[in-house]
DNA sequence: TGTCAACTATTGCCTGAGCAACGAATTTGT
DNA sequence: ACAAATTCGTTGCTCAGGCAATAGTTGACA
């Protein structure tokens, strides 16, 4: 294709017409000011950072509002050292506590408590009306359902190829 | 579908039904995923981390190969005094030089080495490979620029409304 | 039954990034 | 032309998160 025989100066230019690299620039770059726009309207709302909302919001999306550490982790795509800590800081503040299981010494779970609730109800109005000024103005219904499934096919094979 | 006028203990579980928040999530959780694969492949192949590929490969397609601090700390999504760190790896690595303008001696600008262009070179292939697992498998070409118009319109809209 | 392998969560150490304060340079307004 | 306000980049401080090592449990297999 490119004639890569004459001056050097353009170099590799020509291999940089990856549509799946644009792609993947385009997701991240969207990815972090999103993210900063969320994390900036939760500050001016003197609310907690935006990793204790994923915290809330998904442990009272699980069955009994609560989660094995390593299911939460999983499900928030970060370490499990990690997880511990963001932990330990979310029971400090009075929002989850750490309940044990019975049959299985090892596990511990993640438990909601009604404060964490409450404070999610407080959270979830300022990360909806980011999103909605997103998203909604952006996207219709049915495009956001392909976008979730076009994203969770790819993450799919980024998991499983391990 | 779900009986939610029979005990309370579902409670908020109904408004969370909300396709644009599903697709956030999905996001999220793939932009998380893929990157984590990105670095693995990366520390795998005993190559520098994925931000130092994300400034190699910003500045290679810049025009001759410089960029101002702060256009480059837009482009990257990153804070300014995080990026003079970040660059300042990079300079100690040999990769990077700083220049200055003479017409504005505010502004100094990330101008890409010889050897920063090599250690590119050995960094793109692994970067393609883990990113056409990701999305070669899954999506056609003109999904990806589908997909990818898409994300620089919602991205638009989340500077824009700053 | 006893030992070894696999798994769960936590801890210490270290690195990377954001925020706010700062110095330097330029632009604006008078 | 001078002063104030703005812009650009860097630096110190702080903290969140990953990795590797650890302790405690469970399961498998001889």
């Amino acid at each position: 294709m490119a004639e890569t025989t004459a001056i050097a100066e353009v170099s590799l230019a020509d291999t940089d017409v990856d549509p799946h690299r644009e792609a993947w620039i385009a997701i991240s770059q969207t990815h972090a000011a999103v993210t900063g726009r969320l994390q900036e309207a939760l500050t001016a709302a003197e609310l907690p950072p935006l990793p204790w909302f994923e915290v809330l919001a998904t442990l009272d999306r699980a069955p009994e509002q609560r989660l094995k550490m390593g299911e939460l982790a999983e499900a928030l795509v970060i370490s499990r050292g990690g997880l511990t800590k963001l932990v330990d800081r979310l029971i400090k503040a009075g929002l989850l506590e750490r309940t044990f299981c019975e049959t299985d010494r090892r596990v511990s779970y993640a438990t909601l408590l009604p404060a964490g609730i409450e404070l999610l109800g407080e959270m979830r109005p300022v990360v909806r009306a980011e999103l909605a000024a997103a998203f909604t103005a952006n996207l219709s219904v049915a495009e956001a359902e392909g976008l979730r499934k076009t994203m969770e096919r790819i993450r799919g094979s980024a998991c499983g190829t391990s």
